[in-house]
DNA sequence: TTCATGATTGAATATTATTCAAGAAATATA
DNA sequence: TATATTTCTTGAATAATATTCAATCATGAA
């Protein structure tokens, strides 16, 4: 057999979607082309970023979901984003935020299981100008990325 | 003008999105009717929970967004839950989470600006079991959705 | 009012999703 | 191991959908 999910899965998470335009039409009960010109012009405008998937995590092999909270040392406090942009290619990661308060950065991190989140930790947060972290799993999650879960 | 925007938005949040067949078969090689087989076994077995947009945030006038680490009284430890569920129906908020650590809960929220930001939160944290909170600003997104944006 | 720009729409066309039936591959059962 | 059963793959045909185009309408500026 092709192992045709994972690689489904890996277009799925950001992008390969696209808008329903005769649904969305009937919904609204406006003609679809209508539908199709302000659809068009949200993306040439870059109001739309992406058309994805949402996942059942747990079922796709990425159950186990840690939001790490990061300290960066003092001579990066002026440019936290080098550090975040590094971060940027870890598949592994759902979220960058640099944010108020007494941490620098906040991530969402996605894993199979603890295992393979400390493998994560070892690869990714090793990196110059983090000099401390503090990890926050999610034990159950309710809602993610608008959508109702569980 | 019709408002036709702020419709699709709210439809696009959690929905009203589909694969695009023809286009993966391409870029996978593979036969659509393969793509296709594979995509509603995906849907029928739970894996996928929704295709949905990545909007520009700000673009869209909820360019602020909080994380709320969120304490609860002694009495609802045991069921974390029925305060989540209260807040799910919130269209503010992107993701809840139940998490380990010194707080108890950890949302996600979009908002337009602060002022609703704070309309939000007399309106959605002055549930019954909540007794203590704590924002934490995002100053700037480098990533959200598993989506590069900025 | 007149003009320019952007939004709406129906009709025609191009592209795509979906169904169906047949066969191949994997798995279960004897 | 043989055989049955289920799941997966695939091409051909059809149904549904997206897209293009040109005309019309609405809006705001000059």
């Amino acid at each position: 057999m092709k192992d045709i999910r994972r690689r489904l899965i890996e277009l799925f998470k950001n992008g390969y979607c696209t808008p329903r335009i005769a649904r969305i039409a009937r919904e609204l009960q406006e003609p679809s082309t209508t539908i199709h010109y302000n659809i068009k012009r949200m993306e040439i405008e870059g109001l739309t970023k992406a058309y994805k998937a949402v996942f059942d995590y747990k079922k796709i092999g990425e159950g186990f979901c840690t939001y790490v909270l990061i300290s960066l040392s003092p001579d990066e406090y002026g440019n936290p984003e080098r550090v975040g942009r590094e971060l940027v290619r870890f598949p592994q990661i759902e979220s960058i935020d640099i944010i108020t308060g007494d941490w620098e950065m906040l991530l969402k991190v996605r894993t199979k299981d603890i295992e393979e989140y400390y493998e994560f930790v070892k690869k990714a947060l090793s990196k110059k100008g983090i000099v401390k972290t503090k990890s926050l799993s999610s034990l159950r999650q309710l809602k993610t990325e608008f959508v109702k879960v569980d």
